[in-house]
DNA sequence: GTTCTTTATCGTAATATTGCAATATACAAA
DNA sequence: TTTGTATATTGCAATATTACGATAAAGAAC
């Protein structure tokens, strides 16, 4: 009825489905790439780089903060972001070793 | 409004959440992991794996083909549904890419 | 103090997703 | 042909997401 079944899931299942809808957004997916081609956290200029008014982008890194994507600190009058490696690697960690098992099948 | 800019970001960027999007539900990563563990392909027997209703199972499945993400074949009575490699190694590349300039870098 | 700048939150409208019962479709088996 | 089995589609209700204007909050600059 319009709210998933998360309980019927395994932690695991729940938390890569969570960074992936996190993920599942252009405008997250530009954030995220945006992030990582500084050089060191970006404070003050992601609302510029979108083209999105400042209250859509400030709700899309809140729903990337809440999967636990990026990591916010307040600096002055502004706010600096940055990737959080840990849950990024788990993520990509997960797939790999995932899709590992697909290397010798036949199929379809 | 409801509807995603699609069209102020790249065709990659859209393609990622496009596929990072059909990921973000525990049932279709369910769905995934359970194709992967088989030896070949799954001909019918994907929604006694799952507790939910036949309907919605199916539509899991559809969001999945139509992001590319599961390719399905008519075998008698049955539907074959397994993973396709590509499109699961172009998101996993993706990500080990652009991870990889996380590197060195000292953050927040 | 006031004003400017930056980010967050609230309120709201449009649209999308999730889930399931009911029904349709398609083939298999008897 | 009739019955059974497996998957898809339709229709609907509940909930979630997306987007933005307006407003709030907090520090910076003056």
């Amino acid at each position: 009825m319009g709210a998933s079944k998360t309980e019927y899931f395994s932690q695991q299942q729940n938390q890569i489905a969570a960074i992936a809808k996190a993920l599942g957004h252009p405008a997250r997916i530009a954030i995220i790439e945006y992030l990582l081609h500084a050089d060191s956290c970006i404070c003050g200029d992601i609302v510029n780089e979108l083209p999105l008014a400042q209250a859509t982008v400030s709700q899309h890194l809140r729903e990337l903060k809440l999967a636990g994507l990026i990591k916010g600190s307040i600096e002055g009058n502004a706010i600096c972001y940055c990737v959080d490696e840990e849950v990024l690697h788990y993520f990509i960690q997960y797939f790999q070793q995932t899709a590992g098992m697909l290397q010798a099948k036949q199929c379809c």
